[in-house]
DNA sequence: CCCTGATTCGC
DNA sequence: GCGAATCAGG
């Protein structure tokens, strides 16, 4: 992978956003963090402000709550979920807080009329049914979505709108 | 151990 | 020029 302009041009749009070197590493795929570093020093590109960086100083927005997924298991409400993302050849796993705005933009609007799921088990699913899961795994009555789901998409049309981008997406988008 | 940026130096 | 290895730090 080599450094195009436009890649050149996304690394500086990146750092200026105060992205972290892997952080950008990640979005531009193919390169490491040092990578990064090592071309923005040849770049010239102005580093970063006190040396050394803190972690919680320079830490950037962990992701963007549009791409994160919160769970939706139980009516309990589970408030954290555990993320993975590629970092070079590194997997990193995230615990990440879902926070009470966050959860309530998932939920659908008092104007919308939630389809009535199908009900489906675990072992009633197949590749063209909706695997959104309603209500609580530790309860008698969790079960999916069931509804018929388009192409090769896990969720019905309904869920796909539910604003989130599914993990294997995120990680194609990032390659 | 998680992470951060900075630097070095063989390629 | 590139980036892995390493360093120094939170």
């Amino acid at each position: 992978m080599n450094w195009t302009d436009e890649r050149v041009e996304r690394l500086k749009k990146l750092w200026a956003e105060g992205l972290s070197a892997s952080q950008i590493a990640a979005q531009l795929g193919g390169v490491s963090r040092n990578a990064v570093i090592g071309k923005v020093h040849r770049l010239n590109l102005p580093g970063r402000a006190k040396a050394g960086g803190s972690a919680t100083t320079a830490r950037a927005p962990k992701r963007s709550a549009a791409a994160a997924r919160p769970s939706t298991f139980g009516s309990r409400g589970i408030t954290t979920r555990t993320v993975t993302r590629q970092q070079g050849s590194t997997m990193l796993k995230e615990e990440v807080d879902v926070d009470a705005a966050e959860q309530v933009s998932y939920r659908p609007a008092s104007n919308v009329v939630v389809p009535i799921s199908m009900r489906l088990g675990l072992t009633e699913l197949t590749e063209r049914t909706c695997k959104w899961p309603v209500g609580d795994p530790l309860k008698d009555d969790f079960h999916f979505c069931g509804h018929e789901s388009p192409d090769a998409s896990p969720y019905c049309s309904y869920h796909q709108k539910m604003a989130y981008q599914p993990v294997h997406e995120r990680r194609r988008a990032a390659r």
